[in-house]
DNA sequence: CCGAGAAACTTACAACTAGAACTATTAAAG
DNA sequence: CTTTAATAGTTCTAGTTGTAAGTTTCTCGG
């Protein structure tokens, strides 16, 4: 079962295929998750990355912010957010207080879709399974490896 | 801290929240491991994705094997080992059982280049700084959320 | 004040990715 | 045995992603 071609089974290699396999488990977990959005945004006319700016755009936002909660590149972002722009859901203003910025701000018609977003995106969550405690304790661990 | 710009916070929107910031939590941790295998595979010449199926490539495997172990698409996997073939570390065989299949096979050169990538990719996993107790349950709560 | 360095954003590019459509082969149903 | 459905793999296309390079603006030490 557990990677039986791999080689004599020392201490450390046996712990470096654990490694591997949480890796694994991490990763496909993100691929579902992302799946999950996909499958909900394409009601909307959303790709799965346009659908998770619009979930972050609760406030106002800078691109450089929107690209850490996405957890993605600014160059990533910029393309992102030129789609939404496109289809007139978001707006790039000048940032009030920094000039390089750009401080991005939802129109009325993002609004409301970013509400009906919210709505079709709580329905079946992979994560809904797990009890209040379980969350935190995943929580707490994923934050530890996040560094 | 925790989005202080939504709106009435009811038990159903809190809850939102939590499941947002957990799947957010995934997301950049599968990120953080695919950019510690992409800066790892550099050195070898390798892109993440290449490493990735090369780490994989243990034993035998087919095409449909592989990309459930990369958790993407056959044909993705396709993509990626066209470039591993190119490089001549990998070798498409006939299936002895399935005329169907491909039965990837690793060349000479494959294999020894996997063993150094398996070196170089255990330095610092960000898996690393956890007991075994807390892997066995974070293994535990990720494969429920796979389901 | 001013120059060096850093930060925000964009652009261009190469690579990866999923989905749909297609061929070849196998398995299952009749 | 034959028709039908399912599977393995590939190709094609549109969309996403990271890196590197470049512009503008800010910050800070002198």
């Amino acid at each position: 079962m557990t990677s039986s071609h791999e080689g004599s089974a020392t201490d450390a290699e046996a712990q470096a295929i654990v490694e591997r396999n949480l890796c694994g488990l991490v990763n496909a977990l993100s691929r579902q998750i992302e799946q999950h959005v996909r499958e909900r945004a394409v009601a909307l006319n959303l790709t799965a990355p346009q659908a998770t700016a619009l979930r972050e755009l609760g406030g106002p936002l800078t691109m450089r912010e929107l690209a850490d909660r996405m957890a993605c590149e600014p160059s990533n972002a910029t393309f992102v957010i030129d789609r939404l722009e496109e289809q007139g859901l978001v707006e790039r203003r000048p940032h009030p207080r920094d000039r390089r910025a750009k401080q991005l701000v939802l129109t009325p018609e993002g609004i409301t879709l970013r509400e009906r977003l919210l709505e079709i995106l709580m329905e079946g969550s992979p994560m809904a399974g797990f009890t209040q405690e379980e969350q935190i304790t995943l929580q707490h661990l994923l934050r530890r490896a996040l560094s």
